[in-house]
DNA sequence: GCGCTGACTGTCA
DNA sequence: ATGACAGCCAGCG
């Protein structure tokens, strides 16, 4: 666990309701632009219930994955907020 | 301390 | 537009 890491929870736990930002931005904001797949990592083995890591998603606009059900449980939180893929 | 893994990203065919 | 490749980083065994 570095500063990034915890940089990393701040930003996710910062993402307003009803937006979401790419691994590659919140890797940016982090200070690691080049991190977006640590970024990704940190989401997948160190999961973090304080962060609706849910509002992260791919670049591309692609969901990506999620560790709590799967893109389809994530597909349908993002829709409960407005976000449609 | 080393090597593998992965919810990534950009580029090329 | 779709699929494959290579480059980057932090966490874990």
């Amino acid at each position: 666990m570095n500063n990034f890491t915890i940089r990393v929870q701040e930003i996710v736990k910062k993402i307003p309701r009803g937006e979401v930002r790419s691994y590659k931005e919140v890797a940016t904001e982090a200070g690691n632009p080049l991190a977006a797949r640590a970024v990704a990592n940190i989401m997948a083995k160190n999961y973090i219930p304080d962060i609706p890591c849910h509002r992260v998603i791919r670049s591309d606009g692609t969901l990506g994955g999620y560790n709590r059900g799967g893109e389809k449980a994530k597909k349908h939180l993002l829709a409960g907020e407005g976000i449609v893929i």
